[in-house]
DNA sequence: TATTTATTACAACTAAGTTGCGATAATACT
DNA sequence: AGTATTATCGCAACTTAGTTGTAATAAATA
């Protein structure tokens, strides 16, 4: 459906995208809030915002939902197709700008793509 | 811990990936053998024949696992790192030969990926 | 300020997957 | 073959992520 009011839940969940540029997943969401928002609020809310263009979701490697900012994204049409990468080491989930190149296969029509990689980020590796 | 004894279960579960090629759900098991074999043991079994390099196993696009007969895989090491392409039309999820070029990427270390190819199957197309 | 209705909190629920443990059955041993 | 060992199984109870219904609350509008 969207946003369509200015609420504090809203600003609160923004303010945590705000502070932190790699990706969140909702459990770590609804253990920061906790004391502040309730979780159903939390899923609803992120769901409006990924509706509106302004969130992109994808499922780590363990099932779970995580959340990050667009870049590119309208109401209309979410760009944010981009793979993502997963620290084994500090669970970190980041936004990869590199694409990755999806080779066309016969007989088949490919819509989307969900890319993991899954390795050690930069302050890992040393 | 793999698979030590040859039982019921495993030639069960064993013969669902033989008759049918593509992937199959964890919930699709337990749906197909409710009446044969228990949840838990579906569970355990799965994961011992992944660890025997026999199976592998991948996060569908909503979440949950599925699981695939391996081509190439050693107890010691899983090579099943290809694509996985789901129908958005029958749900089928089926694996990929065709391998995708993860670019090297600074300053990290990439060890796996996970990629979920979704569109339309050859069979849905038409 | 009053009205409208989107949004929120709460409780109760669902669905996927896990854990502990006694019972069962595959394999090994005599 | 009969017995002992222990991997495996089934059951119940639990955990965890996420969903649904609904009454109360609070943005936006008139």
């Amino acid at each position: 459906m969207g946003v369509i009011r200015k609420t504090k839940s809203i600003e609160l969940l923004l303010n945590e995208f705000k502070t932190q540029k790699t990706a969140i997943s909702t459990i770590e969401l609804i253990q920061r809030l906790n004391s502040k928002l309730n979780k159903t609020t939390i899923y609803r809310v992120l769901e409006n915002l990924v509706d509106d263009g302004i969130l992109h979701t994808f499922i780590g490697h363990d099932g779970i939902k995580w959340y990050a900012m667009c870049t590119n994204c309208t109401k209309s049409k979410h760009e944010d197709l981009h793979p993502h990468f997963e620290c084994i080491e500090c669970g970190e989930i980041d936004c990869l700008k590199s694409e990755v190149i999806i080779p066309k296969i016969q007989n088949r029509k490919i819509l989307s793509s969900q890319i993991l990689i899954k390795g050690m980020c930069e302050k890992c590796i040393n």
